[in-house]
DNA sequence: GATAATTGTTATCGAGTATATCAAATATCG
DNA sequence: CGATATTTGATATACTCGATAACAATTATC
């Protein structure tokens, strides 16, 4: 039994080469991923996990992590709400949000303020610093982020997965 | 029913406040997501949970996460390999995947061999009842996950869906 | 007014991912 | 050959997320 001679740099990061059925046998470098490649789950997962890596590159200026992002989106775009309603809308539960709130807050990006009809919620509030820094970050998102997904995918296609990501992220 | 926004991404928060199918009078209205729906990263992550979720369901007699079915997938079509081979070509770093492989080892799915010409390394093999649980696994996938993915999408969709994430994954 | 429900919060647990390090085995090279 | 470096599996550890239980303050309900 033959066993591996050596790949002089084996794979070390996740990306790995896929092989379609009727490659050549090109043994000893790269794993056969099979059934795996038409796996839409294990796709998904490697293709989330890239994106989000590239987005966070782009935004790395800003130190804004996608979720963090989507909370100052959100907060920008319904004023008013507190914490419950912000972070069931994100999936996020209610316990986790509060140290992401902190971190948020502690940078000054967003505030609690004790509402006056119900004394035990707070709203949420973007400050003047986090408007700047949300909007700094949607041009870096847009232009470097979304523009790269944007080339490789080309612009109807890019449309067409998003809009089967949204079907099976809201309606499966 | 209360209501009615705008465009035609719907929001379906994933744990929101529980909305009984015939009741309205929920006059806490549903937030704007805005941006986010056109973020591809935002509904990939979204999406993929959903998928995990049902992979979960659908294998749930098996008890296999998806990780531990793409370990067992992996070892039926490259036997010989050891476990720094097939953790990276999943990527997954080789400390963590010693308990995975606890894992399945315990369960009798497959066991570590030493190898004659590299006495530090294992070789991997699924055993019999591994295979026999890869097999059953695999029908399950096919006929209730997928088959609903396929479902859902559309035949055709789900060709290019699973395209356009085998280029981001792997080419991005 | 007594009881239940909600809000933000803390504590805690488990899963997933990351790095440093180790002993054993092997490879490399002077 | 032998000294050194590299590889393999493994352990320990840490850090991020996600999930549950519980609590004080506040509000809603009967």
């Amino acid at each position: 039994m033959t066993v591996s001679k050596t790949a002089s740099d084996a794979v070390k990061s996740p990306r790995t080469l896929r092989r379609e059925p009727g490659d050549p046998a090109g043994d000893d470098a790269m794993l056969q991923l099979g059934e795996l490649s038409g796996l839409l789950g294990y796709s998904l997962k490697r293709a989330q996990l890239k994106v989000f890596e590239d987005f966070l590159r782009c935004v790395a200026p800003l130190q804004l992590t996608p979720a963090q992002f989507s909370v100052l989106l959100l907060l920008d775009k319904n004023p008013g709400r507190n914490q419950t309603e912000i972070a069931s809308t994100l999936g996020i539960l209610r316990p986790n949000f509060v140290a992401m709130l902190d971190a948020l807050e502690s940078r000054d990006l967003c505030a609690r303020m004790r509402s006056a009809n119900d004394r035990r919620s707070h709203i949420l509030v973007l400050t003047e610093k986090g408007r700047a820094v949300l909007a700094r970050a949607k041009k870096l998102v847009a232009n470097k982020h979304e523009a790269r997904l944007i080339e490789v995918l080309g612009p109807a296609n890019h449309a067409a997965l998003l809009e089967m990501l949204a079907k099976l992220a809201y309606e499966f």
